[in-house]
DNA sequence: GGTGAAACGTAGGCCGT
DNA sequence: ACGGCCTACGTTTCACC
């Protein structure tokens, strides 16, 4: 992980799709040298993938919440139980594990404020772990470099 | 927005760099009609761009939180100050405005508690505009979809 | 790490529906 | 207006230095 590697992280975060010759000239060395590094950075797993950031509001999502989830148990049965509750649930983006008053933290991402409704009464009021919801609504991300 | 735009958006989600032919097989279209899309797409924006992904571990960042922050004002000045006060800090990768108790919801990533440590008293301490801080740790993030 | 050449993919014109 | 075909061009990839 010498200056070159991060220089290639630091342009693929940037755009994951330029090219190998463009990526080797920004970097100052050879394409075939550039590419040995960008492979051998994927085998390390340390490129986990390339992904294609979209435009959420012309894909109609008009929603995006977070929302802090406390359990009615602290077991880890609970824990799987509400995970696996989540896991399929294609609104909800991220669920973090968290410290604090409460166990779990969701981004989650609908259409509009209705459809929330319906998230939050349909999938997370039915769930029997959950003991308290505190949604905080994401009114602007004046920054967001994921 | 068709079916093939969705499946095009689809797998490209999975995989940012796949080739135009691989992809145009997946979705069952030739590779010029699906080249005629994808670049459709990217002027209309609703693909903003391409991004690896890398693991954060192997790079040395062992410490992810969220982090509520409420101001001591409910001014626009304020919000101004605060999140200029985090634009620039390379350990702030997220900055929401949210509603609820607190102003913002930061999503933290530093080395290592030390370093976070650091953070909050040199950087969220320091401003002035801050009244509360809460920090919530990620132990875990059993989906993470981003 | 660099060079070169073959294999492969891209990108755009053209035609048919 | 949109998909498929064809082709020149550029890029990726690998054996070799």
């Amino acid at each position: 992980m010498d200056k070159f590697d991060n220089k290639i992280l630091h342009e693929l975060k940037n755009d994951g799709r330029i090219s190998n010759v463009e990526l080797a000239q920004a970097i100052g060395l050879s394409p075939s040298a550039t590419l040995r590094r960008v492979q051998d950075l994927e085998k390390k797993k340390v490129i986990q993938g390339y992904r294609a950031v979209f435009d959420k509001e012309q894909l109609g999502i008009g929603f995006v919440a977070y929302v802090s989830i406390g359990l009615n148990s602290h077991t880890k049965q609970a824990q799987l139980d509400f995970e696996e509750h989540v896991r399929f649930e294609k609104e909800v983006v991220e669920c973090h594990n968290i410290t604090g008053a409460n166990e779990y933290l969701l981004r989650v991402e609908s259409a509009s404020l209705a459809a929330y409704k319906r998230f939050h009464s349909d999938v997370l009021g039915e769930c029997e772990r959950v003991k308290s919801i505190s949604t905080m609504v994401v009114m602007d991300s004046p920054k967001d470099e994921r």
